[in-house]
RNA sequence: GCCCCGUUCGUCUAGCGGCCUAGGACGAUUCCUUCUCAAGGAAUAAAUCGCCGGUUCGAAUCCGGCACGGGGUACCA
């Protein structure tokens, strides 16, 4: 049997980059087994759905280059892949399940749910619905229907048994059937709730390895419930551990800043990279490499090596990571991820910008790193970090001006200059550096102005901004 | 409240009853290199394996209780 694995986002907004991590193991697992990997889009709560989040979703997954195999956008043996567009499906099921009795309609109000919620929670019992609607009479129904009452359908649950379900990350999980609830699986506006939508799916589009948070472990009982009401055979399941805020407080949240896709697009990240570290923080590779691209994930990763505890997100492990992406990246390669990424870098010189690969590539983590490091070979300073000092920077421009133009050349010059005129060489080059670029730290100062040219350089000795400082 | 999951260096983890005086990585610190900052190399510190009991010749590893953390408890997913 082919293996199919799924991602069932509902369009309420960004994408989650939890959501990625969940989509890295559907599409390795696909993968590693020769399988398909589906998206399926759960857009059945028209409260909170959002517009356009759908197409902000392909364009995550083509971002992180996960695109699935089937979805709704382009289509697949199992369509219709949006759950708004198979209503007519879960109406049909719905009312298999309320004719072989395991399910029933509900005629009660919100209003009057709330008060029993309320209620229940003064007398500190568990908030569950009290059946009343499951003694309602097949006359009683057929009237209430008749005069066109809202309703929604409920889940019948069995009394005083045992529900287990083996989870391939975490093992064994047993509930008691008395701790869960009568399940709405059908909404008065015609549409399923998201344990009605994600069975029915699952099984008819063939799903073999539901991997999800570890969020709807709690509902996974009322899922075990629903297949063995239809007879179906329950995907194998796996549910991720959820990875929480960097002080390890609730799960990675808006709030913390890192929790949207964007954000790591936008920092200048590569999606490989973050691909890579995401991988890492719940799995370790077998010969304990910390860097590996995402075929060798894909032949190394076991699913039953996921770790089942919840790990906190590490910014700066994902710099690192990174970093050791760009440092690994061919020149060529680099330049135009950071062109792709930085605008004002398109238009620039291209046999200028490679020649300053090589100094800044290794002192870059994000690709936004590269501006902030290279601007000065594009521009003359407008400002500098603290003001000049006028003998350094004259001991420097007159050894410089009688030169050779090569690094080695201009190193011995000012060397030599420091000497004669008795001052410290670094404290001259620390002068030079801050004239020319404006900035204390950056490339190697003697190599950066190689590639800058001697023009270039001398002339920014000329500018009216430096002879203020001076 | 009730239910479920989890608990090894600051962080991510390795560990599956003796190989553990608990290994690796990020981060930190120091040193080397050096025109700055990085990168790279070397080294150091850092975990009484949440706590308490039990099983065993022997436990981070198995069992029980407790504590703590996370999740769930909707006509949200």
């Amino acid at each position: 049997m082919t293996t199919r694995t799924r991602i069932a986002p509902s369009p309420t907004g960004f994408p989650h980059i939890g959501t990625i991590y969940q989509v890295l193991i559907d599409y390795a697992y696909a993968h590693k087994t020769g399988g398909k990997f589906i998206l399926r889009l759960e857009d059945t709560d028209r409260a909170r759905f959002v517009e356009g989040a759908e197409e902000v979703i392909y364009a995550s997954l083509a971002w992180f280059d996960l695109l699935p195999d089937e979805s709704p956008k382009i289509g697949g043996p199992f369509a219709p892949y949006r759950q708004s567009e198979r209503l007519a499906i879960y109406k049909k099921y719905a009312d298999e399940l309320i004719s072989k009795g395991h399910a029933y309609y509900c005629f009660c109000t919100r209003e009057r749910l709330e008060t029993m919620r309320k209620d229940q929670e003064a007398k500190h019992q568990p908030p569950m619905y009290d059946k009343t609607c499951m003694a309602l009479t097949p006359g009683d129904v057929a009237a209430k229907l008749a005069a066109h009452e809202p309703y929604v359908v409920r889940m019948k649950i069995p009394e005083h048994e045992k529900i287990a379900f083996d989870d391939i990350i975490s093992g064994h999980i047993e509930f008691d059937s008395d701790v869960i609830d009568h399940q709405v699986i059908m909404k008065s506006d015609g549409f399923p709730t998201y344990h009605f939508g994600v069975v029915v799916d699952d099984h008819l589009m063939e799903i073999t390895h539901v991997f999800r948070g570890k969020e709807w472990i709690s509902s996974t009982p009322k899922h075990v419930l629903l297949y063995k009401y239809f007879g179906w055979q329950m995907p194998v399941h796996g549910h991720l551990p959820l990875i929480l805020n960097e002080d390890g407080k609730g799960k990675l949240s808006k709030r913390h800043g890192h929790a949207s896709v964007d954000y790591y697009r936008k920092a200048g990240y590569l999606p490989e990279a973050v691909l890579n570290y995401l991988s890492n923080i719940v799995w370790n590779h077998p010969e304990g490499k910390e860097i590996y691209d995402r075929k060798e994930f894909i032949e190394q990763f076991e699913v039953t090596a996921i770790t089942a505890q919840a790990p906190r997100f590490d910014l700066k492990k994902l710099d690192w990571v990174n970093g050791q992406y760009i440092r690994a990246m061919q020149d060529e390669d680099l330049l135009a991820r950071i062109a792709d990424f930085d605008d004002r870098v398109k238009q620039l010189d291209k046999t200028l910008l490679m020649k300053t690969m090589p100094l800044v590539k290794e002192r870059m983590h994000l690709l936004s790193d590269y501006w902030s490091l290279a601007a000065f070979f594009f521009e003359a300073p407008k400002e500098f970090e603290r003001p000049l000092n006028k003998e350094l920077v004259n001991v420097a421009v007159n050894a410089l001006g009688e030169c050779d133009w090569s690094h080695e050349k201009m190193e011995q010059a000012i060397r030599a200059a420091s000497d004669t005129a008795k001052l410290k060489a670094r404290d001259v080059f620390m002068e030079l550096r801050l004239a020319v670029t404006g900035k204390m730290v950056g490339p190697p100062l003697l190599e950066s102005l190689e590639v800058l040219g001697k023009d270039i350089t001398l002339g920014r000795f000329q500018r009216e901004e430096l002879d203020k400082l001076l």
